[in-house]
DNA sequence: TATGAATGAGTCTTCATTCAT
DNA sequence: AATGAATGAAGACTCATTCAT
């Protein structure tokens, strides 16, 4: 009945271990849902013994919440990648399709995780602070970005957002693909034109 | 062992009791998420015995689904009211913005839905089958409304299918207000402003 | 939570629902196994309401009851049939495969229902007294055959025994007709003859 | 979600858990009936918890399928222990005896799991496959024993099963022994010499 | 009398978490 | 530190029985 601490891996290998269950463990959630994924599949894919999560992580939602804190911003915001690029005004156009190109790779994991943490935010507060803050940071690199390449930006947060935002939902569009009558291709480049209006 | 056919309510008395499941039921999930509720709340909340749910419902998730059917197409496509609506250019600015206050009416009441069915698309291909045909009749709805007053229209279906999603995307934001440092009511004028530009 | 007395039908009308619901709930028990019968289905197929058959039976066990009392002693023991028969040493084999093709007739049914009361015999006293008095009276009744027809038999009562059982399990081998590798028909003729063996 | 194989015991500590499992849950299914168990009483009695019970076995009725393959050829078929039996013309009536003897002894064990088992075949083709296994089973050691004693036997295969059913109900009558005005011993040696007869 | 919708106690089953080894 | 068998509370669902109409 002891509430025992979590142990903070210090060895090479108990550290690896515990990325391990991190990545499997916030991948298959992602992947299937957070309540469609079971501890025991968690252990066996990330090769370790149930017993074992339990000494990094408290429970299984904290799993999920350090997956998030770890991958998610890689994953769910891939333009922060492009924090220090140079762009002018004819790499524009072809810098905002390599962002959409870059971000589509990473989308198909992360659109699943998106709509997970999104709808978990509501019930869970923790994942509202963690997604919240990355979404801010990934705001305020946008705005730098444009800043820092002479791109004058009159509400600039709030283009930032817009253009985060739809970026993201145009990956989704492409990487689901649902609809026969829709040409992704143009939209893709009505985006980015309209991208590019909103810095005008 | 007998594979009891639902029941078909046909007394007043029994529609409401079916109704009062699917919407107290539907809310609940909505609010809390599908897996944070369980029949017994849903039954209490609705005034009626467990065993009474299952008479009207194959098990927990046709709850969600029926929900979905009934209550959704409303709440997550309000575009959809627009059916029938004259647009002018001088209108056009005016009736983007109706539109999309009263999107945020409806997105206000029903915000976690929207995640929570968003989420559940990628584990369930029925809700991702329900949630398709409501998007792909908002894109119809959309491209008639503006066929119908006169918008010229190039890649018309991509176009529609940019503004439901911009809206969509802009009312969340407004609901949930989390960045302090964002004007909302800038971004809304930003978005209005993106769409006309699409349509021109 | 008043004890409500079991109504005894007057009207012919009723008489014949009770006797419905006896035949139907009987023969359906006996089919699938009286728990993989519900009432519902006893009410469905007797074609009267559910709440009906309350109105007649204490409960489900009730109408099984009352079904073994009433059906038993024709399906179960056919034998009683030939109550009344003569028989000489001339038409005592071909008596014998009468006794056995009418008891097939039967015994599609029956033996089902036999096993089934066999096992509800355990759990259940009512069942069990029931079935033994029916076959002590089949019993009773092949004694009392072969002694008016001047049969000599010691052990009459052994025999007679003997002679129900292995009429009944001859044709559940018959009935079910299980395995390849056998002969019912030459089964048949070893066990009349054993029979009439029995009974020299 | 996940479909967690069962877990084959390989510790000794948890092969005894399986095996009491098997043991007495099929035991009480056997004497209570298989439907007038539940899963608690079986863990209770096992001494294991609920959660335990499906880590071995995919659900109730799988104990009982186990507990038929396991316990039931013994029970139902202990003719099977008599494979090896050197047989004369003078030990014919005492072999035959000693069968039943022992025949009894396990009937008395099982008679209600005997009964239960018959007539769970009807609704669980499974039930009945594993019977019909054991039935035909015991028809061959039964036809080969006989052989192996230089018995002739037209019609081997009919003889040697109505030997079985012939002992089974036997047994089934004397356990029971429910009526007064029937000699059991009598029965034995009417039997007896029914099935010396049947060999000749 | 008859109806059948409604009831809710009772079951089976799952899965996050613990703990003896 | 690691293991994975064991736990048991919690949840989905069934069905004999009741009762308002």
């Amino acid at each position: 009945m002891e509430n025992h601490e979590l142990r903070q891996p210090v060895q090479k290998r108990a550290i690896e271990k515990k990325n391990r269950i991190i990545e499997c463990g916030f991948k298959l959630m992602c992947e299937k849902g957070y309540h469609n994924v079971d501890c025991i599949e968690i252990a066996k894919v990330s090769d370790v013994a149930t017993g074992t999560i339990y000494q990094y992580f408290k429970d299984k939602r904290d799993i999920f919440l350090q997956g998030l804190q770890k991958e998610a911003s890689g994953k769910l915001f891939p333009i922060l990648e492009f924090k220090d690029k140079k762009i002018t005004k004819d790499t524009l156009y072809s810098t905002i399709d390599k962002i959409i190109t870059v971000s589509i790779k990473k989308h198909t994991m992360s659109q699943i995780a998106h709509e997970e943490i999104m709808a978990m935010q509501h019930s869970d507060s923790d994942v509202a602070k963690i997604f919240e803050k990355y979404e801010l940071e990934a705001t305020n690199v946008v705005v730098e970005l444009f800043e820092k390449n002479g791109l004058k930006l009159e509400n600039a947060y709030e283009k930032a957002h817009l253009i985060i935002i739809w970026i993201d939902d145009l990956c989704h569009e492409i990487v689901y693909h649902k609809h026969d009558n829709i040409n992704y291709d143009k939209m893709k480049e009505l985006v980015i034109n309209s991208i590019i209006n909103l810095l005008k």
